[in-house]
DNA sequence: CGAAAGGTTGACACGTGTCAAAGTGGGTGG
DNA sequence: CCACCCACTTTGACACGTGTCAACCTTTCG
C-alpha cells in the first residue's frame, strides 16, 4: 500500500486486514468449489496454485510468495476454481472481497491498487503461456530460476541461493514437462557448471548463462 | 452491464462508452509498449491477443470476440504488455480507465463487473495454461475447437459451423504447437469423421467426440 | 531403524518439430 | 473481368526432444 493516506484512511484499512489466518504445510487455503468470501495477502509461507482437468490431472498455474495476493479467481463465480496449497507452514491476511470493495469506492489509491494486482496477475499469467508455449525445457527451467530468484532477491533473500519448497513433480507440473526432465535439467545446468545443485538446494553460480539460456533460445 | 440501474446512472455509463474506433484488418489496436489509458470493448470483429519474446518469438494469448474486453494488461505498468490485432475489421468502444475508475465509485453494480471480467480472464489464462502444460495435439485442437463455437454460440452463430478467422500459425502459436501439427490433427480429425474442414471453414459433425478426447485424454 | 517419499539416471519409445514439395484459394493489377 | 501471384494449407519423410518405465540412491520422519 505505497500511497498517500491519512491516518484515518490507514485505519480503515487495517480494520479490513485484521483477521489472520494459519495454513500448516501441506493444508489447503482454499480449493476448487470452495465459495469465495476473500482474498488472501500472504503474511509468511509459500503457496502453490493449481488447477485440475476433469480426469484429475494437475497443472500448476503459479507458486506465491510473501507479500503476493492470492484468491482471485473466486471473484468471477463467488466460487474458487482453483486449489492453494501451502508448501510450508504459513500464515495470511484474510481480506473480505465485498469490505475491499466498499472500502475502494472510498479511496481511488486502494481502488487503483487492486486493479493493478488482478492487472499484473493476467500479465504474469501471459509470460507464462509464452513459457509453456514457446520454450523447450531448458528455457523453462532457466525462466522458472531466475523469476524465482529475482523475487526471493526483492525480498530481501540471496539472488544466487535457495532452497526449493517445491518437488520436482510440482515444478514439472508448472513449466508443462515431467519431473525425470526437470530433473536431468538440473544436471545438465550443474554440468555445465551453470548453477549447483543438491535436491532442494540450489545455488546459481552463472544467471548470465541463464539468462543467455532464455533469450537466445534456438541458437545453440 | 446486467444490472439494475437508473436511468441517469445508465446515461453516466453511456458518457464514458461513446467514444468509437475502427480498426480494419491486421491492424493493431494498441501494441506492446504502447501508453494505456483505456481498456477496449470490442463491437464488431475478431482480435488476437500476443506477447512476444526478446528474440522475436510470438505466442498468442488469446481471441477476443463480440462484447469481450481486452487491454487489462496494461493497468498495471500503464503500459500495454501485449498487442491486439484485429483478424477481420473491427469495431471497439474505448473506455478511458480513469473514467472507469471513477464511475466505478459510485456504482458499486459496475465496481463489481469490473472486478469481475478481470477475474474471468484470470480464470481464462489459467485453462489455457492447463492446456498447454498438460494436453497432447489432439486434445488441445479439441478444446480449442469446443470454445470457440461454444462463445459463438452464445452469441447466436452456430454452434457446430465455423469460419476462423485466423491462420493455421495463429492457432498454433495460440496451442503451442506447429502450424503443421494442427493441420494433420485437423485431418485427422476430418478421416474420423468427427468435424469437416476445408481451408478456414470447420464444421462439428460429432461435438460429443470432441468432448471425449478433451476429457479422457489418456486412455487411448 | 525401517519405510516412504522424493530425486537421479539410463534405455528406449513416441509425439511433435523440421524441412521440403505440392495443392488451394483469394486478392489485385493489367 | 480474368489470370496470375502470393499467402495459406496440406502432406510426407525423417529427426529430435521429451515422455515412459525401471532401477537405484538419498533424505526425512515416525
Amino acid at each position: 500500500m505505497p500511497l498517500g493516506l491519512t491516518n484515518q484512511e490507514m485505519k480503515k484499512i487495517d480494520d479490513v486486514v485484521k483477521a489472520r489466518r494459519r495454513v500448516k504445510q501441506g493444508e489447503l487455503l482454499f480449493s476448487h468449489g470452495d465459495l469465495f468470501t476473500s482474498l488472501y495477502a500472504i503474511r509468511i509461507g509459500f503457496f502453490k496454485s493449481s488447477v485440475s482437468s476433469e480426469d484429475g490431472r494437475e497443472q500448476v498455474i503459479g507458486f506465491q510468495m510473501t507479500g503476493e495476493i492470492i484468491g482471485m479467481d473466486g471473484i468471477v463465480n463467488d466460487v474458487h476454481s482453483c486449489n492453494a496449497v501451502a508448501l510450508e507452514d504459513a500464515e495470511v491476511c484474510v481480506l473480505p472481497f465485498a469490505h475491499i470493495e466498499s472500502l475502494a469506492r472510498e479511496l481511488p489509491g486502494l481502488q487503483h491498487h487492486i486493479h493493478k494486482i488482478m492487472s499484473r496477475e493476467i500479465v504474469r499469467e501471459n509470460s507464462v503461456m509464452m513459457l509453456l508455449g514457446n520454450m523447450r525445457a531448458e528455457e523453462r527451467l532457466a525462466g522458472f530460476l531466475l523469476n524465482l530468484v529475482q523475487r526471493l532477491h526483492a525480498r530481501g533473500f540471496s539472488q544466487s541461493e535457495v532452497i526449493l519448497r517445491m518437488t520436482r513433480e510440482e515444478i514439472g507440473s508448472f513449466l508443462g514437462m515431467k519431473l525425470e526432465t526437470v530433473s536431468r535439467t538440473f544436471s545438465k545446468f550443474s554440468d555445465a557448471g551453470i548453477i549447483e545443485v543438491k535436491q532442494r538446494y540450489v545455488r546459481i553460480i552463472q544467471a548470465d548463462a541463464l539468462k543467455k539460456i532464455l533469450n537466445l533460445q534456438r541458437l545453440n
